[in-house]
This record gives structure tokens, C-alpha cells and sequence, in this order.
DNA sequence: AGAACATAATCTAAGGTTCGAATAAAGTCA
DNA sequence: TGACTTTATTCGAACCTTAGATTATGTTCT
């Protein structure tokens, strides 16, 4: 099983770009020569390829470097302005909507506030598509150089390319967001789980850059996370893998918003952590609420922190990480004042096989990396081994 | 980053004649029409691709279809006796050494009592050693038509090809296991987790057949996993991924003899329920004794398919897998009787995302599963993608 | 200032791969 | 026996990467 692999000489040429791209962006600019050596090319094929990618204006020169003897190496960078991507952040108080060049500078941005609770799906997608249209009139992009939009969403994205999405705690229940995008804009749409996209901004621009195995843990009011394994989003066979808030920790436990009992969520989120102490917070104080928490040493901290641990431990062993990387706005300020104490709960909990306690890292981009990774969704089919078709379909 | 994938014209010659032989091993016997349609080759290509082969003595004919009005199909096969394999299962009892021809069908037998609780690792390595010389014997294989030996081990393996072993509940600490092997023979060496080597052979040839994306389950007297992403084992980081015995499900809860509180193993193996129960037995008695209590019907029984349930969840929130395969003795015993309670168990945990009941299944391969899938690791190599080394490393 | 040297990039010829179209092979059926 | 069908092979064309030679563009020594 597994037709997977190039077949044809043409495709080896189009794999062969996409690494010599992928090692240009990843590896900043760089001359043609060290890309020889990074991709394993042959310096003539590095020389033809490059030449197709300058003609193509994807790639550019970046200056020369000093020689030490011999003809400076002229280095070459993606073009920047060589396309734009649009990155959507669908959050449960405002719609994000936000315009990046292929290096993720913010071109332009478009916030539209939701009232909480109330997440009309035709009110979310009329904001997202009118932001489109603001981002790109903002930025001043040439028409026909956006070359997508990425999405997202809280909860689960069903499979096969209608962009269905679940999400029981958001209130929509198999709402077609793709299908109504696809309706009001003619460019490619990518929609995923938000938690993934800013995971995949975590991995490609934050604390989880370099590496291959990683887990990347989003606790905000709830707990998402994505789980990347060699070297890219794990997604399960129905794009539903990396719900690290459902993970149990204690059986028969609290009930979790989700109906079950026991997750993490139950016990993680600002949410939960606020309930659990008895605080009462609107969405939007919480943020005021947990941090007045941490501050008064309240013991259910404690307890939050032994019980991530509890969770980290499990993901462990099951995924055996190169690095971990808490994120979120809740997930910062806890980790921000007690990141030992979580790295030590956490390898007290994990006996059975060597665990480091500092591949348990903060993340390092703040709340925007949502519409951020969901820019990315954009650009990485251009990067992406179109032998690994294990990226977001676009929405037909 | 990640310099994957092929290069040059030849590197992709070697992929497509991988995924030819894949395609041949797996799906059976099949005429070069179908295999061009299974791999998408073009005839051309398939036909001087089995012409190689056939010259390789790697496949051969199998008969031919009966036509229907036109020139008949000549059937293609993976040669059975292209190569042999040694497949080894170092267990609690006993160590196991069986030789495989390429169908996987065993040609000899070889087993070494071992004392309980004593699992000196020089005698186990000369058990080992004598079992390979034996099988080869027995077997009559010409000499150097053995392809290697695939040893499954419990504990971990440590990666970087040393075949380090640390298995703490087998009394294992570091123990070199590989090198131990190495010595005694010139044969290639490949060495894994026991839990793995099952999970790839149930993969291969057992419940998990056809997956990509699956979690086999080893519930013995200890509790292990395999986890398939993208229909290969997926190892993690350091080879240590998987480890679902120590999947925590109760926070803080009964002690595990990892030392950690929690583990899935500390209330799920048939040491722990039997523990939980309160009957002593010794481990050859396990198996009777856990029948009793089936028998019986302790409700320390029904708790035990309670908890198993909250870990399936676990696993099913993070991973999504499109089968989950429950194998091992003590797994089959209980999912034998229990299997409808189990997946209603696992289906009331799983509220957050899609979860049909009938992807948890039982493990088809008996007790045998292990040195099997042993000795698969030592073909893997050959049907392998060589752009994914993924494998077990050989021992150096 | 000019020659010698060093390093980077490109050009050319060669070897290897898959593919489409034409051709050969091996049957069935009337 | 001859027409038709389906399977398998052969051959030339189109592409791709590479090694080695060549050209381009500096620095450094005399």
C-alpha cells in the first residue's frame, strides 16, 4: 500500500524546486553555492534552478558577500513581493483578518468584533470576506498576486475539501464555512483548526522552528494543541488529531464542556482553572481574572500545574517530542511565572523513558500567530513535497 | 528544512521499484497490467521494471489468469525464496527464534525456557545466538540467503544504532544488546520494542491491514502500543514514541512500577488488575488466573474495561486513527468477551470529535505476532522508501 | 599596475529515466 | 481460417541531473 513517491523525472524536478525553496526560505538568503551543499544539488542544477526562479521572479538576489579570495557569492532570497497571503483568525470575541508578503510582514489588518456567544456563521463569513476585500485594498496589492486565504476556526475540520466545521463549543454544529466562503471570493481558501494553524506558526517561526517531532499546546480559555511529527502537522485520518483538551487525566473526573469527563480542558483552560477556583468571569476578563489569580497564589494554580504536568507526561510518552511548546495567551502567563515548576511536575511523571524537562519551552510568537500559521496554509502547497499531499485541501 | 526526498533520475528508479515491490508483496500476486494501474507506472515502465526483477530472481511468475478474449495475464509474486529472515521475541519466559520466508511463512522453530525474574543479558544473547544458527540449520537456507535477524526486545531502544536497551521492569539498564549480538554474528542486526514489532506484524498482516493511520494495542501482562502515522510506526524523537502503557489516566493515582502515578499499566495490564483484585500470581499463572476473574465476573473486571476506555479515548482524541487494534493475551482474553463494552466505554469519552465504535478491533495474530513482525523489519528495508529511513536502524 | 591565484557561477556533453506510440504475442470466437 | 481482443515489449522522444571544462569576478603578491 502507499502509491505515494514520484514517478516521473518531471516530478523530481518539481521536488527538487521545492526543497531548493524551502531552503531558501527556511535558511534565509543564501548563495547558490551553500545551497548546493544544503540540498544535497549539484551546483549546475542549483544554477539552472535558480535561473528558472529568478525568471519566474519567485526568488531574488540579496546583495553579494564579501569574497575572501575569489568572486563574491551573490545571495538570493524568496521574493517577498512575489505574492501575499491572507491569514483569518476566527476567535470566540473578534474576527481577525490579516494580509502578509511571503515573509510574513503584516501588510495590512481588519478586526471585526463579535458579540460573544452569538456566532451566526453568515455574520463570521460576511466579516471574513469583507476583511478580505479591506486587507487587500489597504495593502495595495496587484489584483492576481493574493494567492490565498487561510482560515482559522475553532474546532474540528471535516475532511474532503467542503471545509465542514464542528464545533460544539463555538456553538456551530457542521457549519459549511468553506462553502460559504467559496461563494462570495474566487481565491484558493484554506480553512483549518486554529489551534493547527498557530501551531504551524510555532513550528515554522517560533519555538518549535528546527525541529521534527514537536507538540505545540494552545491554552487560551480552553486547550487545543497540534502534534507535528517528522516535520509537519499530524492531522489522523480524519483531520481530527491533536485535540490534547480531550486528553483524559482523570478518569470519571470533572465534566468537561465537551459532554465527557476527565479531559484536560476540564482542568486547563482559563475557563476551567477560573471555575475551578470559584471565579466568576465574563470571556472577556478573564484574561484580568487569571492573571489576579496568579497573583494571589491561589492553590488551584498548584493544582493546574501538577495536573498539566500530569498531561504533559502522557503526550510524552506517546509522541516522545524533540520539544514541547506551551502557547496561548493562558498557557504564556502560566508558563511565563512557573515554567520550572511545570518542567519539573511534568518529568516527575515521566519515569519510563529519558525525558529532558527543558524541551518544554515557551512559545514565542504572541495571540496573532493564529492568522499568522493561518497564512501559512497558503503558501505551503509552494513549498510543500507534493509527495506529502497531507496538507489542508483547498476548498473546491 | 528537512532535505528529504529524491535527487537525481536513479534515486527515483530505486523508489519506483520500491513501490513496485510493495505493491507485489501486498497485493498479492498481480499481472503487470495491474500494476501499472496500482502504482501508476506506465506499462513501458512496469515491464522493464519486472523484466530487472525477474532477472534479480527478486519476484517470479505465478501461473497466469484465464483471458477473456484476449492474450492471458502471466501473475507476478514476491519470490519466497529470494531471502530469509530470523525474526526473535526476547519475552518474559522465553526467548523465541523463528526463520520467515518472504511469504512470511516459518521455516523453523527454535525456543529457550528462561528463569523468570533473571534476564541476564549474556545468556539471552547466546539464547538468541544459538536460536539463529539453529533455525538457519534446521531450515536449510543456503547461507547468505539469510537477510538478517529482527530482534523485539521489551523496553526501549535507544536510537543511533547501538541497539541500546532500557527496560526497567525487565531488569534491563542500558543494557547493549546489539553490540552483545553483533559479536556472534556477521548477519544484519535490527533491534526493536517488542509492542512495536506486534503492532507492525497486526499492521502488516493483521487487524491493522490497509490502515494508515492505526494504533495497536499490547496488553499483556504489561500494557504497550505501536502508533501508525502515514502507514508507518511512528518512533518519535528518540524511538520511544508509543509508549501507551504509561499513558497517564487517573492524575496522581496507583502507583505504576515505573515509579510514576496514573499509568495506564498500573490498572490495566494483567499484573495490575490482577494486583487491583487482589489475587497473587506468579506470571505463569497470570493467564489462568485473569480467566478466573473474567469468569467470575469480578467487577474489578468491568472498571478495568472502564479505564481502558478513557485511554482508547485519549488516544482516539490525539490521534484520530481510523482503527484501533487491541492485541496481546490479556487484551485478547478481555476483548474476546468484552469487545462491545470496551468500545461503548471509549465511544461515551468521546464527545469532541467524530468516533465510530467499530474501528476498535481485535488483534488477528496470535502470541507469535512478536518475533513476525521481527522479522519484518528486516525486509522492511527492502520494500522501504529509501526517502523515508524512518526504519529501525541497523545495528552497525 | 600587472600577474597569479582563488572562488563562484555557467555551459556542454553524457548517462539515465519514464512515457507515448507502434509493434509483437497469445488468446477467444464466429 | 480469419477477425478481433487483450497483454506485453520495443523504440524514439523528451527531460533531468551530473561531472568536468569554462567563464566571471574578485583578492593578493610582486
Amino acid at each position: 500500500m502507499g502509491t505515494s513517491g514520484r514517478r516521473t523525472v518531471r516530478d523530481l524536478r518539481r521536488g527538487n524546486r521545492a526543497m531548493l525553496l524551502r531552503a531558501l526560505y527556511f535558511g534565509g538568503p543564501a548563495s547558490r553555492n551553500e545551497l548546493s551543499a544544503e540540498t544535497g544539488l549539484s551546483p549546475a542544477t542549483v544554477s539552472t534552478m535558480t535561473g528558472d526562479l529568478l525568471a519566474d521572479n519567485v526568488i531574488v538576489e540579496a546583495g553579494q558577500v564579501d569574497s575572501d579570495g575569489g568572486r563574491p557569492r551573490v545571495l538570493l532570497k524568496v521574493n517577498p513581493a512575489y505574492g501575499y497571503a491572507v491569514g483569518v483568525d476566527v476567535g470566540e470575541t473578534q474576527v481577525k483578518v490579516e494580509l502578509f508578503d511571503l515573509e510574513m510582514n503584516v501588510r495590512a489588518r481588519a478586526h471585526y468584533a463579535v458579540r460573544s456567544a452569538k456566532h451566526d456563521p453568515e455574520l463570521v463569513a460576511r466579516h471574513i470576506l469583507a476583511g478580505v476585500d479591506a486587507v487587500i485594498a489597504e495593502g495595495e496589492v496587484p489584483p492576481g498576486q493574493v494567492l490565498g486565504v487561510g482560515v482559522g476556526v475553532p474546532g474540528i475540520v471535516e475532511p474532503g475539501g467542503g471545509g465542514l466545521v464542528r464545533a460544539k463549543t463555538f456553538g456551530w454544529q457542521d457549519v459549511p464555512l468553506g462553502a460559504l466562503l467559496r461563494a462570495g471570493t474566487p481565491l484558493p481558501l484554506f480553512v483549518d483548526n486554529g489551534a493547527k494553524t498557530m501551531g504551524q506558526a510555532e513550528l515554522w517561526f517560533g519555538s518549535g522552528r528546527g525541529t521534527r517531532d514537536a507538540i505545540i499546546l494552545l491554552v487560551g480559555s480552553g486547550v487545543g494543541g497540534t502534534v507535528v511529527t517528522d516535520g509537519r502537522i499530524y492531522r489522523g485520518a480524519g483531520q481530527a488529531a491533536g485535540e490534547v483538551g480531550h486528553l483524559k487525566i482523570v478518569a470519571g473526573g470533572r465534566e468537561c464542556r465537551c459532554g465527557a469527563r476527565g479531559c484536560l480542558e476540564a482542568y486547563l483552560g482559563a475557563e476551567a482553572i477560573l471555575d475551578r477556583a470559584g471565579v466568576v468571569a465574563d470571556s472577556a476578563d478573564e484574561e484580568a481574572a487569571l492573571a489576579r489569580l496568579l497573583e494571589e497564589g491561589s492553590p488551584v494554580v498548584g493544582e493546574s500545574v501538577e495536573l498539566l504536568g500530569v498531561g504533559l507526561s502522557s503526550l510524552v510518552h506517546l509522541f516522545n517530542p524533540e520539544r514541547i511548546v506551551i502557547g496561548g495567551w493562558a498557557g504564556l502567563m502560566l508558563g511565563g511565572r512557573l515554567l520550572p515548576e511545570i518542567r519539573a511536575a511534568a518529568a516527575a511523571n515521566t519515569q519510563a523513558q529519558p525525558f529532558n524537562p527543558e524541551s518544554v519551552v515557551l512559545g514565542r510568537l504572541g495571540p496573532d500567530a493564529v492568522a499568522l500559521g493561518a497564512a501559512t496554509l497558503v503558501i505551503e502547497p509552494f513549498f510543500g513535497d507534493a509527495a506529502f499531499p497531507a496538507c489542508v485541501p483547498t476548498i473546491a
